[in-house]
DNA sequence: AGTTGTCAAGCTAGT
DNA sequence: ACTAGCTTGACAACT
């Protein structure tokens, strides 16, 4: 089990997501903002590995306006060294990829416009993981989109748009379920007729769902994922107390880290931490998962 | 130096 | 028909 989190490291002083307003791009802005992404990039990995932690999502932000038209340069063949490297830094200790392009990304929007947009924009995706020589289990995550006053019609544009995307795209995405349109069910619908795996968020699910249990969630969603993908991945989050509801916590909640790995006994797979304070919160679980696993009697064979 | 409004992009719910 | 909120970090313009 991998513990990771997501995009920035609050202590390690850079940013792996440094961007600047399409009003300023040149060139030369574009080419230091992205050595200098890369650069952290590396340190943040670093950090990591000394770290025991072995997931980390990268942010969108890593080549900024990637798939903007202002976005003419071969970033690929300018940076292939530090790419290279990076890949070559991630496999030697076999760390776990993931990204999330955002709220944007929607395969099943009405407009055709829209969904060229979002192609564009999971095909630079893949192919940064590509040109790090990420294997198939480095994924890319995406929620199902909106709902346009028709779920039905709304999964079934998905669908068909998914079947029609390239492989180098395909077996690189996995779909999400959302906190208030689509669920755990919605998703696994998809799954039956796509294949597509499903990433299991227990916040989401908490937030919205169909009745199912976190067990029975649990155990849907992991056998959608095939062997070369990978083990599933997870997003954990909880409630900020508090706040608003669907609000992510600051910190995390030791105690109910603690229900939830109780809960899901027998899951296996990466945990994404989803909470404000980033790696503070993933060093305490993975020393959680140390002690644990220390304190239980090995079993016998 | 610190604070506040703004940022490429879209959907939903509420007015 | 229109707008605020989502959710978020960082830029950029302003005190």
């Amino acid at each position: 089990m991998k513990i990771g989190y997501p995009c920035l490291n609050r202590g390690i002083g850079c940013t792996a997501n440094s961007t600047f307003r399409l009003a300023n791009y040149s060139a030369s802005r574009f080419l230091t903002t992205v050595q200098n992404n890369l650069s952290c990039l590396r340190d943040i990995l670093r950090y990591n590995i000394d770290h025991g932690l072995l997931f980390l999502r990268i942010s969108s932000d890593i080549i900024p306006f990637a798939s903007h038209p202002v976005c003419t340069l071969n970033w690929r063949k300018t940076f292939n060294k530090e790419l290279a490297g990076l890949g070559k830094l991630i496999r030697a200790h076999r760390m776990r990829i993931s990204m999330h392009p955002d709220q944007f990304v929607l395969l099943n929007a009405q407009r055709q416009n829209i969904v060229d947009k979002s192609v564009r924009d999971l095909d630079w995706h893949c192919r940064f993981l590509d040109s790090m020589g990420m294997g198939d289990d480095a994924k890319v995550q995406i929620h199902i989109g909106g709902v346009y006053g028709d779920k039905p019609s709304a999964i079934d544009r998905f669908t068909r748009t998914y079947r029609r995307l390239p492989l180098f795209i395909r077996r690189r995405l996995v779909i999400e379920n959302d906190d208030r349109l689509f669920t755990v069910r919605d998703c696994l619908d998809i799954h039956r007729t796509t294949g597509i795996p499903v990433l299991f968020d227990n916040f989401h699910h908490a937030c919205h769902n169909d009745g199912e249990s976190l067990r029975t969630a649990l155990r849907q969603t992991a056998c959608t994922w095939k062997t070369t993908d990978g083990p599933p991945m997870l997003d954990y989050s909880s409630q900020q107390p508090g706040a608003r509801r669907g609000k992510h916590a600051e910190s995390i909640d030791i105690d109910d880290f603690k229900e939830f790995l109780r809960a899901s006994r027998g899951w296996d797979g990466d945990i994404m931490l989803e909470i404000k304070d980033k790696e503070q919160s993933a060093l305490k679980a993975v020393e959680l998962i140390r002690k644990a696993a220390a304190g239980s009697p090995r079993i016998r064979q």
